[in-house]
DNA sequence: AAGTTTACATACATCATTGAACGTATGCTC
DNA sequence: GAGCATACGTTCAATGATGTATGTAAACTT
């Protein structure tokens, strides 16, 4: 076939990567050929191989394309922006209230919610997929620091020790939050995840001696 | 190759299963041939295709040989023995102290832990291994039902309601758990899992209002 | 002790997937 | 507008993996 435009290709790139995560979510990752993608594409493993290298390669930009956004909107301008209105707000109710815009996310964005279940039901982590899952890792760990040091900040302001160390708070913390996503990515109709999210969190601070005030509700993804 | 015993069969066969749940724990359940499985075991596909239909049920087999047990442990002896020391507690603590034989399970049993990690992070959950996830989210939900009804009757006993629907506070407790078990799968070496969870449960218990006397410590899955 | 079944090993046919090579027509640059 | 790079399509060789069919010798039955 002819030679396409830069942006035709970046198209059919995106095309491609759509084919993938609605395959994958079906059949899996290792049960999906590249041949299947390509034709579910509307073209032919050449275009695949063109763009990616690989499937893992192709998995890993299926992935980014979602997480990237996700990332910044987690780690830097919800809880670090000085003059935003969430963080005129005690630190036990911003850490709920980022968590909820990060259940928010997860809940309401179909493509979001597809690539996680991929991510966590659909995929095998071996050492092919290493870079993944270091990745994942990564995120995990960013995603209890933040959780750890505003339990720190939130204790230190309500005056009490964390029982255990604190990294075991912020470690409970993450699980809780963790454990109801993949509750819910198993079985979306069972439970409201933000309305459970937030009850969830509540019990859990409450149980640190930390109450926030209830009254912030960022419904969407929008910052401040 | 000459008949064997039916002792030296199912020899055979166990052999069959470790080997699978070590090559499973390494590369993966779609990256593992069944011609390298038998290999590892010592014997050739014949044996395998004897023993099992096919990959799924192999991985099937493997599964069961280590949660039928979990499950009877969990599901009966452990909560309902009536003259079981453990039944004199409240029911918080009796909660918490069954769930704490469960993870004091997966911890110390190198075994469990491995099948757990190849059931959570090694297998893709695709239509082919349907029976699979359906038995796990049967094994979810009975453990949830048990979470509940030990918090209502707890609740009851503390003279409190819950908050949220009664449902609501057994899934933040199930998804603790399970998210602090994900958690430790990934990285065993980052904290110890039984004491994390006691810490965790008794903060998350705490913030429901029902707080256990801590004294209780079943170190091993040995029952009362 | 003969026959039958078991517990495998071996051999075979089929099929799908992969990576790479090669072709090719067009957009882009100078 | 000549030449190069691009964005694919097509073809090919090689590789396993799977399921089945068949062989076989010993264990078990009667």
């Amino acid at each position: 076939m002819a030679r396409r435009t830069k942006e035709q290709a970046l198209v059919t790139r995106h095309t491609l990567l759509d084919a993938a995560e609605l395959l994958f979510q079906a059949r899996g990752v290792a049960g999906t050929s590249l041949q299947a993608i390509a034709q579910a594409a509307g073209t032919t493993r050449g275009a695949v191989y063109w763009h990616f290298r690989d499937k893992a390669d192709l998995f890993n930009a299926m992935v980014e394309r979602v997480t990237l956004p996700m990332e910044r909107v987690f780690a830097g301008e919800v809880t670090d922006t000085p003059n935003c209105r969430i963080a005129s707000l005690e630190h036990a109710a911003q850490l709920k209230a980022a968590t909820t815009v990060l259940l928010s996310q997860i809940a309401l964005n179909p493509q979001t919610r597809r690539v996680l279940e991929v991510a966590t039901q659909k995929v095998e982590y071996v050492e092919e997929n290493k870079a993944i899952r270091e990745r994942y890792l990564l995120v995990r760990r960013s995603f209890m620091d933040r959780c750890e040091s505003r339990l720190v900040l939130a204790a230190q302001q309500a005056g009490l020790a964390l029982p255990g160390s604190t990294g075991m708070a912020a470690r409970g913390f993450h699980a809780l939050i963790d454990g109801l996503i993949q509750s819910w990515l198993l079985d979306p109709l069972a439970f409201d995840l933000v309305k459970s999210g937030a009850l969830a969190m509540d019990v859990y601070l409450a149980g640190l001696g930390l109450t926030p005030q209830s009254g912030v509700k960022p419904q969407s993804a929008e910052l401040c």
